[in-house]
DNA sequence: AGCATTTATCTTGACGTCAAGACATATCAT
DNA sequence: ATGATATGTCTTGACGTCAAGATAAATGCT
C-alpha cells in the first residue's frame, strides 16, 4: 500500500467506474522520475552544474573530438525546444564552458564548441554522476534491472 | 538500437571506463516520462486544464465529500513545494474552480474547497484522461503491464 | 538569374517550479 | 501565564521550459 495505491483506492471509492490500471503505472513512473531527477540534480549541483547545463556539456563531450555540435544537433539529442537550447547555450557561454564558433559551411548556422574549462567540468563531474546513478538503482536485483530496462525499451519505442 | 543506445555507445567509445547500465535505465525512464507527460498534458489542455491544475482538482475530487483539503494536505499529496501550491491555488481561485474557506479550527490554516464549477471541470475531464492513459500503455501486453507495475513499485519504495 | 520555400537560430512573453525566508497562529514546557 | 518552539501559509526572486514568431541564409524551381 504505497502512495499511489492510496490515490487509486480513493478513485475506486469515488468513481468505481474508472479503470485505474494505467493510472497506477503512469503515476508510479511520474513520481519515480521526479524523485530520481531530484537526486541526480543534487549531485550535479555539488559539482557546480545544473542538470540542464550538464545535459548539454555531456552531449558535446560524448560526441567526441572536436567536441563541437550545432544548436540543431544538440536540439535533436536533448528533447528540448529551440528557445530552451538557445537559453542553455547562453548560460554556458557566460560561464565560459562553451563558445559559439562561426560555421564556415553554412552562415545561418553556428557551432557550439566545448572550451577547456567546459571539458574539464564534464570530466570532473561525470564519474560522480554515474556512481550516483548506480546508487539510485541499487535496490533492484540484476534480474530486476534487466527486466525493467527491457520493458522501458519496449514502452519507449512507441514514442521515438 | 534506440536513442538511448546511441548515447550509451558514444560514452562507451569516449569513456570505456564508465559503467553505463544505470544510465540506460534512468535515461529511458526520463525520456519516457517526458513523452508521457506531454501526451497527458495535451488531453488535459483540450479540456481547459493544465496538468498542475488538474492535479489539484483531482486530488480534491477523489478526497470525497465535502471536497475540501488544506493547502498542507494538498502539498503532502502532490510532490510540490509550498510556494508552488500557493501559486496553483491562486490560479484555480481566479478561474473559479476552488475557494479559500477559513478553517474554524485553526486560524493559521485555510481550506481549499472545490466549487461547483471545479467539480464539473474534473468530472468533464477525468474520463478522457483515464482513456488517454490506457491508450498510452496499450502497446504493452497484460503481462508487461503487471511486471512493469511491480518493478516500479519496488523501485519507488526506496524513495517514499 | 530571381522568387518561393525551407532550414537554422534566436527573441519574446508566459507559465510552472523551487528555495529561502516572512508572518501569523498554535502548542508545549516550565 | 508566558516565552520558546513548531506549524501552516504566503511572498519573493531566480530558473528552466515552451510555443509562436522573427530574422537571416541556403536551397529548389522555373
Amino acid at each position: 500500500m504505497d502512495r499511489v495505491d492510496k490515490i487509486l483506492s480513493q478513485w475506486q471509492r469515488e468513481r468505481p467506474d474508472l479503470d485505474v490500471e494505467a493510472m497506477a503505472i503512469l503515476g508510479r513512473l511520474k513520481r519515480l522520475t521526479t524523485h530520481l531527477g531530484r537526486e541526480v540534480e543534487q549531485v550535479l549541483l555539488q559539482h557546480g552544474l545544473s542538470s540542464s547545463a550538464f545535459d548539454v556539456l555531456a552531449t558535446l563531450r560524448r560526441s567526441g573530438k572536436p567536441y563541437r555540435l550545432s544548436p540543431g544537433d544538440l536540439l535533436a539529442m536533448t528533447m528540448v525546444s529551440s528557445g530552451t537550447m538557445t537559453n542553455r547555450i547562453d548560460q554556458l557561454e557566460k560561464a565560459g564552458f562553451v563558445e559559439r564558433v562561426l560555421n564556415p559551411d553554412d552562415r545561418r548556422s553556428v557551432l557550439i564548441a566545448l572550451t577547456e574549462n567546459g571539458f574539464a567540468a564534464v570530466e570532473a563531474t561525470v564519474g560522480a554522476h554515474v556512481a550516483n546513478q548506480q546508487r539510485l538503482i541499487e535496490n533492484l536485483s540484476d534480474e530486476d534491472k534487466a527486466a525493467l530496462d527491457a520493458l522501458l525499451r519496449k514502452f519507449l519505442a512507441k514514442f521515438e
